[in-house]
DNA sequence: CTTAGTGCAAAAGCTTTGCATTTAC
DNA sequence: GTAAATGCAAAGCTTTTGCACTAAG
């Protein structure tokens, strides 16, 4: 019923944003999307439409966005950072470290070393957004 | 009984590198920290004994290590990578995400989740070093 | 109108690379 | 002596910032 423009409006509005086309955009590319962007890559995205984005815009939206909780932030060490869309929750992955291959790992895994960290030190984790790398079942081989 | 500079020299020389010591210097300063350490931590301390050494020289001998496996490379998302000795074995850290403190996880606390993955996905994890982020017991008050 | 948001250009990190020189072997 | 390793300088990347202009409200 809502097209993807509504949602990302309203959700805009509702925090007191002014709503530009290019924060529009970005929302877009990001709600649409089910894996990680980086920088770049919204960028590119936003661009197809809009041409005469900049890229700082990209990173201050970006910024924006994860200050508001809508974003999530994440570096694996590529040298490059990605961002998700954080209304998806929580999702993890098992990313191969040969053939690069990513599988979604089920949250309910975590739920023992969740509960072991808690117990055990106190200490409450933010297990909502991260990566595992290791080798896939046919790079094993 | 073993100074470190001859573990360190025996290390680089079983693997056929030339010693230099700049590589002394550098393996030792790996060897002697516990903790993570950045490029730049690193290029501080070994000037400071060996002051005509250059950063690019840090980098390269700290590619080099990592390619051999005796240093573990993570990037945390600050900006900066950080290295460590990998001899020292796995280790975790609970980093809280507030006040910037961080605590070790036993490992063992890790077995259910790395068994789950193994046999759910027959994906062949490799949790040798990571970081959680979340709240320490005190800032969670 | 007002001021938040943008585009642009320039800078600011951290890290890498090309090349001549040095040095371990 | 010879190839590997270093120092230096310069470039490469991603990300950030200052500022004048534009546009959302």
């Amino acid at each position: 019923m809502t097209k993807p423009e509504e949602g990302a409006a309203l959700a805009l509005r509702r925090l007191g944003l002014r709503i530009t086309p290019q924060r529009l955009l970005i929302v877009q590319v990001l709600e649409a999307s089910d894996s990680h962007l980086t920088a770049e890559d919204i960028f590119s995205q936003v661009r197809a439409r809009y041409p005469q984005v900049h890229i700082s815009t990209i990173y201050r939206t970006l910024d924006l966005l994860r200050g508001l909780g809508l974003v999530t932030e994440t570096d694996l060490g590529e040298g490059k950072k990605q961002y998700h869309w954080a209304a998806r929750g929580r999702h993890h992955h098992l990313v191969c470290s040969r053939c690069g291959q990513t599988l979604e790992l089920d949250p309910a895994h975590l739920r023992p070393l969740e509960r072991a960290i808690k117990e055990h030190y106190g200490f409450q984790p933010s297990l909502h957004h991260f990566a595992i790398f290791g080798l896939c079942s046919r790079c094993q081989k």
